[in-house]
Order: C-alpha cells, then structure tokens, then sequence
DNA sequence: GCTAGGATGCTCT
DNA sequence: GAGCATCCTAGCC
C-alpha cells in the first residue's frame, strides 16, 4: 500500500484534539497532515505555518465583536471548518477550536506538498516554471491548491474526503517557533505565529529577536 | 535581491 | 464607504 492509500484509509484527528485551549491546538497541528479529496483531486500536504485567533481579548479575530453572519462557523464546535473570502479574490482555512461557541480558530498559513503535486500547480493557475515552495506558502495559496473555497466552509474536520491526520512526525518544542502575525491591522505584537522553524515551507521568514 | 502598487468584491459600520 | 488574516507583477537596485 502506498503513502497516498494509506492516506485515505487514516482516521482523522478525534474532536477532543481540537476542543482544548486554542495556542496549544495551533502549536500541535504543526507536522499534521491534512487531507483533502475534491473534484480537482487528492492532496495530502503537512502544515507547517499556523496562526491562532482567540476567543477573548484578540481584536484581530474575527470574532472580537461577536458572532455575524461571515464569522458563524467560528462558533460552532471545536473541529467546523471555517472557510471565508477576502481581499475579492483569495480563499482562507482555518479549523475552529475549542467547544462550540467560543469563538476561536486556528488560520492555516502554510504546508508541504506530499501527494497530489500535479493537481495543485493546475489549480494554481501559476504562468510557467514555479518552484514548489510557492505551491502552498500562504493562506490563500494553500485554499487555491487544494481546491478549496466557500463550499468547504462549516464542513468538519472528521470526514474521508476531508481531515486532519497524525503523520507520526511529533515536533519538540525547540522546532517550533512562534512570531508574531502576518497581514493583520490589530492584535500585532501578540505572538500567535507559528512555524517549524527550519522548514522552507513556510511563507514569510520574520527576523525577530524571540523566535524561540 | 527587494518594494510598491493594483487587482477585486464581500462584510460590517 | 472603508477595510480587509493576500498574491502577483513590474520595476528597480
């Protein structure tokens, strides 16, 4: 059997993973792999970027000022999808955490192509020779590779053609570094960023004394 | 190598 | 009407 089968056949991370305080969720889903199964194909990728946007006192969080029609699928439980569209054209993903009605998620920023390379230059759209690291290095980059969009957002995480795996690839912490968030008006020197530090996957390289 | 600026449309005030 | 959890390209070192 090969890695893709096995990929298929994998249980997805339990409920319980996802409904616990939201920086240890973010910090854990480092290394994990996430799967997804679309009309466009089959793709497995391991993240390796995430950023955290808490329930409480985050003004960058959707959330901040309470439950809208946009942010609704922040509120549902701990392992909800929650898919929106920005800036008129660019999906992102982020997996919500802790239990329902909170009003906290985890943003995935960045992962490393494994399975279904193919697939995501197609979806995309890239002119010519692109190196992969520009395949899934960015929040928005990452939806447009899987093929994710609108039609994804307040599915769950538990689902065949949609989850979140243990690749038995446990980090320790001095291989995590945490760094402050990306693209964000508000909220900007809470250090929510985080990344495996020496992998080239990530999107940005933040030069910052604490990068721990 | 780096930076500035434009694309583009939804969401909330 | 402003702002946005972004990306790509052109133009400039």
């Amino acid at each position: 059997m090969n890695w893709l089968e096995k990929s298929f056949r994998k249980k997805p991370l339990p409920r319980s993973f996802y409904q616990r305080p939201t920086l240890e969720v973010a910090k854990e889903l480092l290394g994990k792999g996430l799967f997804v199964k679309n009309r466009s194909g089959s793709f497995l990728c391991r993240i390796v970027e995430v950023e955290a946007y808490l329930a409480e006192d985050d003004p960058a969080s959707h959330s901040f000022r309470g439950p809208t029609p946009r942010n609704a699928p922040m509120f549902c439980e701990g392992g909800t999808a929650y898919v929106y569209f920005t800036y008129g054209m660019h999906f992102c993903m982020n997996v919500v955490t802790e239990p329902s009605g909170k009003g906290a998620a985890v943003l995935f920023r960045a992962a490393e192509p494994l399975l279904g390379i193919k697939e995501m230059q197609k979806n995309r759209k890239l002119k010519g020779e692109s190196p992969l690291k520009n395949l899934c290095s960015g929040p928005a980059k990452l939806t447009q590779a899987l093929g994710i969009n609108l039609k994804d957002n307040k599915r769950t995480f538990f689902r065949p053609e949609l989850k979140l795996i243990d690749l038995r690839q446990d980090l320790s912490d001095s291989q995590i570094g945490s760094t402050p968030r990306i693209g964000i008006s508000k909220g900007t020197e809470l250090p929510f960023r985080f990344i495996i530090k020496d992998s080239p996957w990530i999107s940005k390289h933040v030069f910052r004394k604490h990068t721990r």
